[in-house]
DNA sequence: TATAATAATGTTAACGTTAACATTAACGTA
DNA sequence: TACGTTAATGTTAACGTTAACATTATTATA
């Protein structure tokens, strides 16, 4: 941060108070408009440009909005980034952006660097390795508006914006038993995870609702990447020939990408010998060679309320802590055994 | 931004000053180990996280890059993010992102909110509308350290980060040369953005070292989308079949993909009628029905070299002005024609 | 014209931190 | 014991802005 031009100095060229300076630029009435228009003019020719940190301080109001992203190569987040930013310009806030990796560590680091910006509140995606909620906590001590998106922790007073992770589990497992497959896996996410949780809870309540077997050994964990999935559907492969399942449902589109590598591997086909679906719909899913069946999750839109939930919080003590959740789609595409 | 615990209450706490607690909390020598110890417990006690916004007042310094990104969905630059995000997270720096949507006012304004905010360097690849340069050196007048990345104004005196766009557009245009393909049309970025131009002078470069005819009619301006895409490829089919071209380059993956949609759509074939290659292997390219050439843009790479350039004229007043050129490679897949 | 009302401008203090200088305490040495 | 040295802590001012109150200039009204 350089010298730069003050109100100070754009006072002084013209023989004023900074007070008046700082009246005229924000356009507040009670200041004479030749004034004004002087005051305008000289911070344009000398290259004004207002303090915003100084105003933070000042105003104890950062205008800023920090948002915490585990990971962006996934499709859904750039896209939920772009709702949310949209918003947020709108609105006059601006975007701090940190990445946790899916690391509870950094997850924790970010949302410390958060508070000490004063951000005047945060979107959180929970990382996939947290296990602890303890530093959610400590924010919503600190009082700074919180608002999850996606990834949520539920019951310690913060609203949060996702889909019917179960229902759509639910929906989209019930596909794959309309094609009368019986054997049918999970390869989940981790427990500590909302998502995770609630996406088993529907494919569980799918298999019990048509009297099917639910074993252990049907559900792996994968986490949410390609590499996990990989690792988790080769899990499932190494089963006896006769109990390995004939079909799969995976916690989101990477890990089922992941999960087709491996399946393809052992020169397998998708759907003739294992069908798999996902959940996202992820911008690659309809170009795979076997285009993915899954849950479309409007990504641009979960951001954009959440956002819209968290100036709420932000600009009204009132605004009453929600669990907003937002309709799912199941697109048939291949993967299932569709035509 | 509520009401919280400053250093005052810590200290007033122990009834020592406020320096005392900055000494014991930023690990200055010459404070006496109990001393430290108590602040410690009283600030974690208390709920203390000193206030950024402060501190970056009082030091003239925010620890904060701006990034301007002129549209996320693209995969170039959520992987180019995520390289900025690594190199910025470990040389302690944090990020503010701001979105131009490829709109030269919203750029403007992107660039004053970071100017207000005072980070400490930008970073830019510019939107695909700008025309006008004058706001860059606005930029460059405040001393802000500033490196453009992938799209980038040479001559203000910023460093640049950047492919060898004109190489890699003449090696693939070459490569449709060797598939013999004479009739070769270009779909162009607007002129006013440097890998338009460049992409387009290695285009024109690859047909004039092989004497083929370069002609205007065979190169339309589509921008950097799909839509844009679709659109100035409808014009080139439109052409008397004669003179329609037998192969197109175009200058970015997504507007290869929105011709591809054209071709498919007047129920041509690609390669067969028409063969297409595109630039940057977005993550899709290899997805698609026919699997799409280009050139390999390693984004991740971009992303990082240009912090790290960035943050060297941060720290290092005498830090050359460069402009990095990271090598391409030339991805051959189905659309140009190969078996 | 005097006076009240209002418009325009100015002054002071505050936001929370740190650098720079100032003071006090603790300790060793002559 | 006195004195110098160093360690520990304290005080002041500064960063650049705005809110709140204070003052001065201008205009309207009796």
């Amino acid at each position: 941060m350089s010298k730069r031009v003050t109100a100070k100095q754009v006072a002084e060229e013209l023989n004023i108070s900074i007070m008046t300076v700082s009246r005229a630029l924000s356009g507040s009435p009670n200041v004479d408009h030749r004034t004004r228009e002087k005051v305008i003019e000289t911070a344009r020719r000398l290259g004004y440009v207002p303090n915003q940190i100084a105003k933070s301080l000042a105003l104890q109001k950062t205008d800023t909005i920090g948002v915490v992203v585990p990971e962006i190569t996934h499709s859904f987040f750039p896209e939920a980034i772009r709702g949310i930013e949209k918003v947020t310009y709108n609105a006059g806030y601006h975007l701090i952006l940190t990445h946790s990796a899916e690391n509870a560590e950094r997850e924790m680091d970010a949302l410390k660097t958060l508070a000490a910006k004063r951000v005047d509140g945060i979107l959180i995606s929970t990382a996939e390795s947290v296990t602890d909620y303890d530093i959610y906590s400590r924010i919503m001590n600190l009082k700074i508006p919180t608002v999850f998106y996606d990834r949520c922790v539920m019951g310690i007073g913060a609203s949060c914006v996702c889909v019917n992770d179960k229902h759509g589990a639910k929906k989209i497992t019930e596909h794959l038993i309309e094609h009368k497959y019986k054997k049918i896996a999970h390869l989940s996410g981790p427990k500590s995870v909302s998502i995770g949780r609630l996406r088993l809870a529907g494919y569980k309540k799918a298999m019990k609702d048509h009297n099917l077997v639910f074993s252990e050994d049907y559900v792996v964990e994968s986490g949410f990447h390609e590499d996990g999935g990989f690792r988790a559907m080769e899990k499932l492969l190494d089963l006896p020939e006769k109990k390995r399942p004939r079909a799969v449902f995976a916690v989101n589109d990477p890990a089922a990408f992941g999960a087709m590598k491996a399946i393809l591997k052992r020169g397998l086909s998708i759907p003739q010998d294992i069908a798999i679906v996902g959940f996202s719909d992820d911008i690659r899913a309809e170009l795979l060679p076997v285009p993915l069946t899954t849950i479309r999750q409007p990504a641009f839109e979960i951001g954009k309320k959440a956002v819209e939930k968290l100036i709420g919080h932000i600009e009204n003590k009132e605004e009453k802590i929600d669990k907003i959740i937002i309709d799912t789609e199941v697109i048939i595409r291949k993967s299932c055994g569709c035509n």
